[in-house]
RNA sequence: GAGGGGGUAGCUCAGGUGGUAGAGCAACGGAUUUUUAAUCCGUUGGUCGGGGGUUCGAGUCCCCCCCUCCUCACCA
C-alpha cells in the first residue's frame, strides 16, 4: 500500500512540474496527452488501485480521485497561463476542423468560395460512361494503354486509395452508379495533384474530366486531366463499408441514408417511377388529374380521425383531408367523367409497419362504369407496374412470395369468414365466441364491428397473393351501392396483397335519398357508440342520474330513424354533464376530441355533398389505391417507413 | 396502451461475477507509381441516452425518465 500511495504522490509532484514547465501550446498538448491522455500516466495510476490489497483500496481509491482532480487543475492552470484559445477540440468538432483546414488550403489556391463550386456543365451520367468500356472476357488482359474516349462527370468521393504521392485512386458515385477515378501525375499537373492530395476528403463533391481506360486489373477508370472541387463536405461521413445501419438515423437524416445505402436510394427511385407510372397509365386511359382541397371544413369520405387546424383569417377550425372522395364525386356531378387525384391524405391514427399519419393514395372515379371496370383497372395497373419495375409479377414481401399477376381471384367475404373463422356472418353468438378466443371483448360492438373484427383477425392473414374480396355486408360500406342481385351486400371490393388492404372500390352510391339514410344511420351509430364508451370507460365514475340519462339517449338514438342531434336539448345537456366529469379521466383527450366532433352535426352529415348528389351524379365506379403499400410490395420493403422519405418521428428532446 | 430487443468514439460494433472502456473504419504523421472495403508502421479521439442512488470505485447493480426497433392492440 505504501508503495502505491507513494507512487501517486510522486506522480502528482511530477505532473505539477511538467505542466509548470510548459511554454507553448504544442508542449501543453504533449504534456496533456502524457498525463491525461487515453494511455496517460494518470490512467496507469488509477489502474493500480485495483491491484492494491482489498483492505487498502478505499484509501488508495480516494487518493487517486484527488490526484485526478489535481492534475486536471494543473492542466487548466497551464492552459489559462498560455491563454491558448480555449479547450482542445474533441470528437466531431476536431474532425470538422480538419476539413475546414483543408477547405482553406484549397481556397488559398483557387480563391475564396472556390470550395463551394459552380456550374459544371456537359456532364455524362456514370452509367453512360461505363457503357463505353467493352466487356472483358474471362481472364482477358485489358489493354490499359488504350483510351476509350473521354468523360466528364460530377460525383461524390466515396473511397480514396493513395498508391503513392503520384497516384491516387478514388471511387466516386453519382445518382446512376459508381466509377473509379485516377489522379496521376502523368495526366494531371503536379500542383493540382499535390493540392488535392492534401485537401480532398471523403464525401467531397468533385467535377472530373478525363480519359477513359481500363487499369491493369481491368477496372473501368476515368483518368483525370482536369479536376475541381464542387462542394466541400465538412461533416464526417459514416463508415465506408458498413454504411449507416441505425434505422433512427436513417429516417431522421434521410440524406445520409440515400448516400450510404444504394438499396434505399433505389427504393425511392422506384417509388418515383411507380408514381409516374400510375399517372401515365390513368392519363392514357383518358383520366384527368384533379386537385381538390387538403384543408376542409368537413373531413369526409372515410371514418378516420382527422387532424385539426385553424384558419386565422376566417376564425374557423379546419381539418386536413382524410380522403379525396367527396370533392371528386362532386366533379362527376359537374360533368368530368373520368377523374383521379394522386396525393397525400392525413389520418390522426396509429403508426406501425403499414401505417403512417400522412400517406399517399390515388382515388379515381369513372362515370357510367362500375365495380367490374375498377377490378380490371387495378389488377392490370398493379401487374403492369410490377412487371415494368421488377421484371416479373411475383414479388417477395417479408420473405414470402406474393403473386401480383392479373387476374386476381374473386373471394366472397362471407365465404372467407366461414372458411377461416368457421362462423357465419349472421351468427352473432359465434362471432362473439371468436372475438373472445382472440382475447377481445365483443361487448358494445355493433354487428358490423364484430364481423369486421373477426374478418380482420381470422381471414386477412390468409390473403397473401393479390385478390379481390367482394360482397361485403352493405352496412360496412355507407358510400357504396347495394349489390344488384342481393340488397344485403355491397357492390364493392377490397383488394388485398400480403394481408394488407391495397385498394378499395365501389359501384358508387348516387341515390341522394339512400345516401342520406346511410349517413344518418352511421351518425346515430357514432353517437350511440360514444355514449356506450362513456358508460363503459374503466375507472370513470359517473353519477347515477347521468347514467340513466345516457342510457335513455342511447335507446332513443337507436330506435328512432330520424333522430338528429341538432335541437336535441337532452343530448346537449348530457354532453355538458359528461364534459365536466371527463376532465379527470385518464383518456380525457380522446373523449374531448370525440365530443367536439359530436357537437357539430355538420361533421357527420355533409349536407353540401348530399345537395350535390341531388343534382345528379352519374352512376360510377370509384376506387382508392394505397400507393405506399403498393410501393412496399414492389420495392420489397417490409416497412412503410422505408418507402416514405421522411416518415413521422417523434421530435428529439434535448436534455 | 402492453411485452420484448437496443442506445458505448464521427460511423460499424466488442465489453463473465463492479476495478476505472477496446477493435475496425474515418481523422492525423510516415511508407507505397495500377489499387479497389488497397496495404504497412505510428498517433489522437469517449460526461458509455439523461437524471438520481448504493460504493473507495458503476458501461456493469437499484430507481425514475427519454429516444428507437420488433410483436401485439388501435386503425374503412
Amino acid at each position: 500500500m505504501a508503495s502505491v500511495l507513494e507512487a501517486l504522490e510522486a506522480l502528482e509532484a511530477e505532473a505539477r512540474s511538467a505542466f509548470a514547465a510548459v511554454r507553448s501550446a504544442e508542449d501543453l498538448e504533449k504534456v496533456r496527452i502524457e498525463y491525461l491522455g487515453k494511455k496517460g500516466k494518470l490512467k496507469d495510476a488509477k489502474a493500480q488501485v485495483g491491484q492494491a490489497a482489498a483492505e487498502d483500496r478505499p484509501k488508495v481509491g480516494a487518493r487517486a480521485k484527488e490526484l485526478e482532480a489535481a492534475v486536471q487543475g494543473c492542466f487548466e492552470e497551464a492552459q489559462a497561463r498560455l491563454a491558448s484559445g480555449g479547450p482542445a477540440l474533441s470528437g466531431v468538432e476536431a474532425l470538422r476542423d480538419e476539413r475546414l483546414q483543408k477547405l482553406k488550403k484549397y481556397e488559398a489556391v483557387h480563391g475564396a468560395g472556390s470550395a463551394w463550386g459552380a456550374r459544371f456543365a456537359n456532364l455524362s451520367a456514370i452509367e453512360e460512361l461505363r457503357k463505353k468500356f467493352p466487356p472483358l472476357a474471362e481472364g482477358q488482359q485489358p489493354d490499359s494503354n488504350q483510351t476509350l474516349g473521354t468523360g466528364r462527370i460530377a460525383a461524390r468521393v466515396m473511397l480514396r486509395r493513395d498508391q503513392s504521392k503520384k497516384l491516387i485512386f478514388l471511387t466516386v458515385a453519382d445518382q446512376s452508379g459508381e466509377l473509379q477515378v485516377a489522379l496521376w501525375n502523368k495526366k494531371l499537373p503536379e500542383a493540382t495533384l499535390d493540392l488535392l492530395r492534401e485537401s480532398l476528403d471523403l464525401w467531397d463533391l468533385i467535377g472530373v474530366e478525363g480519359e477513359l481506360a481500363y487499369t491493369q486489373r481491368g477496372e473501368p477508370t476515368l483518368w483525370a486531366t482536369e479536376i475541381k472541387l464542387l462542394t466541400k463536405c465538412l461533416a464526417p461521413p459514416p463508415e465506408k463499408h458498413h454504411g449507416l445501419t441505425d434505422k433512427e438515423t436513417r429516417y431522421r437524416h434521410r440524406h445520409l441514408d440515400l448516400i450510404s445505402n444504394p438499396d434505399s436510394r433505389k427504393a425511392f427511385i422506384t417509388r418515383a417511377k411507380l408514381v409516374s407510372g400510375v399517372r401515365r397509365f390513368l392519363d392514357d386511359q383518358g383520366f384527368l388529374e384533379m386537385e381538390t382541397p387538403v384543408l376542409q371544413t368537413i373531413p369526409g369520405g372515410a371514418a378516420a380521425r382527422p387532424f385539426k387546424t385553424h384558419l386565422n383569417a376566417l376564425g374557423i377550425d379546419m381539418f386536413m383531408r382524410i380522403a379525396t372522395e367527396i370533392p371528386l364525386k362532386k366533379l362527376l356531378v359537374g360533368g368530368l367523367d373520368k377523374v383521379y387525384e394522386l396525393g397525400r391524405i392525413f389520418r390522426n391514427e396509429g403508426v406501425d409497419y403499414s401505417h403512417n399519419p400522412e400517406f399517399t393514395t390515388v382515388e379515381l372515379y369513372q362515370a357510367y362504369a362500375d365495380l367490374r371496370d375498377m377490378m380490371a383497372l387495378v389488377e392490370n395497373l398493379v401487374s403492369h407496374l410490377a412487371r415494368e419495375l421488377t421484371g416479373g409479377t411475383t414479388v417477395t414481401f417479408r420473405g414470402k412470395p406474393v403473386k401480383l399477376g392479373a387476374p386476381w381471384p374473386r373471394l366472397d367475404y362471407c365465404e372467407l369468414l366461414e372458411k377461416h373463422a368457421g362462423v357465419k356472418a349472421t351468427d352473432e353468438a359465434g362471432l362473439d365466441r371468436k372475438i373472445r378466443e382472440a382475447g377481445e371483448n365483443p361487448e358494445g360492438l355493433s354487428m358490423v364491428d364484430k364481423i369486421d373484427s373477426v374478418f380482420g383477425t381470422y381471414a386477412e392473414p390468409h390473403l397473401t397473393d393479390a385478390c379481390f374480396v367482394i360482397n361485403q355486408p352493405v352496412e360496412m360500406s355507407p358510400l357504396c351501392k347495394a349489390h344488384p342481385e342481393d340488397a344485403a351486400k355491397a357492390h364493392r371490393f377490397e383488394a388485398f396483397a400480403a394481408s394488407m388492404e391495397i385498394a378499395n372500390a365501389y359501384s358508387e352510391l348516387n341515390d341522394p335519398l339512400e345516401q342520406r339514410k346511410r349517413l344518418a344511420a352511421q351518425m346515430r351509430e357514432t353517437w350511440a357508440k360514444f355514449m356506450r364508451e362513456v358508460l363503459d370507460e374503466p375507472g370513470a365514475s359517473i353519477g347515477a342520474d347521468l347514467k340513466i340519462g345516457i342510457e335513455g339517449l342511447v335507446q332513443r338514438v337507436e330506435h328512432s330513424a330520424d333522430w338528429q342531434p341538432t335541437g336535441d336539448s337532452d343530448a346537449n345537456r348530457l354532453l355538458r354533464s359528461i364534459e365536466t366529469q371527463v376532465k379527470t379521466w385518464k383518456r380525457k383527450d380522446y373523449f374531448f376530441e370525440r365530443m367536439q366532433r359530436l357537437e357539430d352535426p355538420s361533421l357527420l352529415i355533409d349536407e353540401d355533398f348530399l345537395h350535390a348528389l341531388e343534382h345528379g351524379m352519374p352512376p360510377a365506379g370509384g376506387m382508392g389505391i394505397g400507393i405506399d403499400r403498393v410501393c412496399m410490395l414492389i420495392t420489397g420493403c417490409d416497412s412503410i417507413r422505408d418507402v416514405i422519405l421522411f416518415p413521422l418521428m417523434r421530435p428529439e428532446k434535448n436534455a
